[in-house]
DNA sequence: CAGTTGTTTTGAGTGATTCAAGACAACCAG
DNA sequence: CTGGTTGTCTTGAATCACTCAAAACAACTG
């Protein structure tokens, strides 16, 4: 191991000790492919299962998918991340929570960015006829096309 | 046949001279299964593939689900009905189409019911950063619990 | 009424996710 | 620092919603 390798890992090391507090604050125990796919959830904000499957396997490459699928539920389940499951893609978690922020979501590539509320949360939290439901939430999900696609479409559609 | 399946009979056909010009209308052959398809949608206003399936094979009972999957995305795509895939749910599909209105979901049992837009469309419509997005469509989801579900909640925390 | 085009049937396949059982490891008490 | 308990991970298999492909068939056009 070189010099640089220890300075690596040893701000791995503080790194991990901030998200090993995070998963036991959660009420969860401490383990290596936990603290991995926190990390995976903080490089791809929007990660799907497999995405974070494929970035813990990198350092734990005994880690299975159903190992990863359990963490991500087990996450979820204790508030640590939230699940989104945009129409046409598989699910997605994302770390940032307890605020109220929605999402914009590419149409053709299925990329997903965070928006925050536009109008007042109340007003968007409250429709006009509950039918009787005790509504907890308001999900918005914007749709559009991500810069990358629009300029894609438009290279097909007039080809120098 | 009795007098009264003679009087069903012929309301139903007068009925699906309605749903055929509408098929008609866009651009797609007029088939039993897609009249039937049309029909199911307007009894159950939220259904799923399998619940269409389910109601066409009633009255065809020859018909594939492959059909009625046919059916439903030849119907999307023709902008007859609008499907919508909340999460945790299979994907359900609705004739109500081309006004703005979004959906109330029962997070335990899953059903769904419309709502207006509370506030304006505009303001709805339009995130404060777009990350460069082509926004075109903002679409709302409220979670809740359903009276069905709220009372059946209750009355297992609060046994008599 | 025959031809063309689009639809439906039949049969198989895929991808995301879940279930179950046993091996294993983290954390607590001693 | 060690053993027991509890929760987590591995392995292997199964499910569910949905899609694909080819051939049989039926709706509309002329």
């Amino acid at each position: 191991m070189t010099s640089t390798d220890v300075a690596a890992n040893a701000a791995a090391l503080r790194g991990d000790d901030e998200l090993a507090h995070t998963l036991r604050d959660a009420g969860l125990k401490v383990t290596a492919p936990r603290l991995a796919a926190l990390r995976a959830l903080a490089e791809h904000p929007h990660a799907d299962a497999d995405t974070v499957f494929r970035m813990v396997q990198a350092e734990l490459p005994t880690t299975s998918l159903q190992a990863v699928y359990g963490v991500l539920g087990a996450f979820a389940d204790a508030g640590l991340v939230r699940r989104i499951e945009p129409a046409g893609s598989s699910a997605r978690y994302e770390r940032r929570v307890g605020d109220n922020h929605h999402h914009l979501v590419c149409r053709d590539c299925g990329r997903v960015e965070d928006v925050d509320c536009v109008v007042g949360e109340s007003a968007c939290l409250t429709p006009g006829d509950t039918h009787g439901f005790q509504v907890s939430e308001a999900e918005v999900t914007f749709w559009g096309t991500c810069p990358a696609c629009a300029e894609a479409a438009a290279a097909i559609a007039e080809p120098t």
